[in-house]
Formats: structure tokens, sequence, C-alpha cells
RNA sequence: GGUCUCCCGCUG
């Protein structure tokens, strides 16, 4: 079972998710975290009705599938039934906390995302990440700093935070400091983030340069370069990128 | 082996 686990995860996360059900749908016996693998393939595939009718007839639940089934809500905007199963579930973790944290900050509820944060019986490293995101998120890039300087720890995600903050609010050249004498290291989402932020700012000489530079590209990398050119009224260059980019949806 | 936070697009 351990091994069909990992293949339906696989098949969810390249997104197959008829091949993952069809292998849920053969496998002899399921257990609880198949059960709960195939929830979250639905969810992250938007499929929040199949999502549901599927936790809802998982034989047991744990706190981790009903976590799934939350952040499939979340995930989707169903921050109603969110909170339903937040309440309904007989225990929460700091998943379920941060996901409820999360759901306020999507739905622009700021102050009930602040009181999650300041209620919440534990808090860990995701927690203050998504309160920075949330602040990031409403364009609160004073109260988003903030946090930054007061959270405990930074991780990567902090600091890729911190990047979309000033880039969102204009601060590219912030942004760019930040990027290349600050952050202890970088991932393809600093770089994105870049490209994005230089192309919002028709920069596209700059975005250029970065995503010549950088060591590796995802599909948000070429999708970002295409907007550039996209924003920049470069036709012939967004086709080429269009013709250029490994994989399309 | 399953769940939470950061980048682009789509859904809008």
């Amino acid at each position: 079972l351990v091994s069909w686990t990992v293949m339906l995860d696989a098949y969810a996360r390249t997104g197959q998710i008829e091949a993952a059900k069809a292998l849920f749908d053969s496998l002899p016996e399921r257990d609880l975290v198949v059960w709960t693998a195939m929830v979250d393939a639905y969810g992250h595939e938007g499929r929040v009705k199949d999502a549901a009718d599927l936790f809802w007839s998982t034989p047991y639940h744990d706190v981790v599938s009903w976590n799934s089934m939350l952040t499939a809500y979340v995930k989707n905007g169903f921050y109603d039934e969110a909170r339903d199963v937040f309440q309904t579930m007989p225990q929460r973790d700091l998943v379920s906390w941060n996901a409820l944290l999360v759901a306020y900050a999507q739905e622009g509820e700021l102050a009930e995302a602040e009181r999650v944060f300041s209620q919440m019986p534990d808090c860990n490293q995701v927690s203050w990440n998504a309160m920075l995101a949330a602040y990031a998120q409403a364009g609160r890039a004073e109260l988003a700093e903030w946090v930054f300087e007061e959270m405990p720890c930074k991780d990567l995600v902090s600091w890729n935070a911190l990047l979309s903050v000033y880039a969102a609010d204009g601060r590219v050249e912030q942004a760019r400091t930040v990027i290349e004498e600050r952050m202890p290291h970088r991932s393809v989402v600093s770089w994105n983030a870049m490209i994005a932020a230089y192309g919002q700012n028709k920069q596209l000489r700059e975005a250029k340069q970065v995503f010549g530079a950088m060591p590796e590209r995802n599909h948000a990398t070429w999708n970002a370069m295409l907007v550039a050119y996209a924003d920049a009224g470069d036709a012939v260059g967004a086709t080429r990128v269009f013709h250029t980019m490994p994989d399309k949806n």
C-alpha cells in the first residue's frame, strides 16, 4: 500500500488525476493514508465536490485527513465550509490553525487573521510566514515589513515573501538589494519574483538578465517572462517565448 | 507513503 500511495501521489502531482483515481479504484484494499492522498489530489485539482464526497465516504478520519479536507476548501475559496470543518473536527493541530489563518487572509479578513494568529495555541515558522503573506496580499507593505522584522526566524519562504512585498509596492530596487545582498539563499521562486517585478516595472532588459542567469527554471518562470514581454508590448518576443517554453498548458 | 506558508498564469 505504501508504494501504491507513492504512485498515486506522483500521478496527482503531475496532474494525472484520472490516473490517480483509476489506481485508487483498483486497489484491493485501502488505508486512511491512501484515502487522504486521493482527497488531497482532488483538492489541488479544484474538484472540491469530489474531495468532499470521498472524504465523507472514508470509513474513519484522523487529524491529517481532516486537515486535507479543510485545506481543499481553503485553497478553492470555500471559506464558510472551511470554518465549518475547522469547528467540526475533533482535534486540531498547528496545520489546522495555519490553514484557518490562511483562509481569513485570502478572504481579506485581516483582523480575523490577526486574531487567529494571536490566539492559536502554538505558532511556527509557517504561521509567521502566513501572517507576513496576509499583510503582503492585503497590500499592507509596512505591516508586512514589520512582521518580517519581528519574526523570530526567517527562512527562504519569508525572504521570498519579502521580495514580493517590495515588488508589489513598486520598490524594485529594494527587491534587487534584498535578493543580491541580503538573502542567505535563493530559489527559483526568488528569481521568478524578480522577473515578475521587473516585468511589472517594464524593465524587460533586467527581466531577461535574471532569466538568463538563473540556474533553474519552472513553468512560473516561463509564464512570468511571457507576461513581461506581453506587458511591454513586445508581441514578437512574447511569441518567441511561447514557442520556446517547454511546457504549455 | 497522506495535510499548512513564498513566485507566474488560468479560473476573473
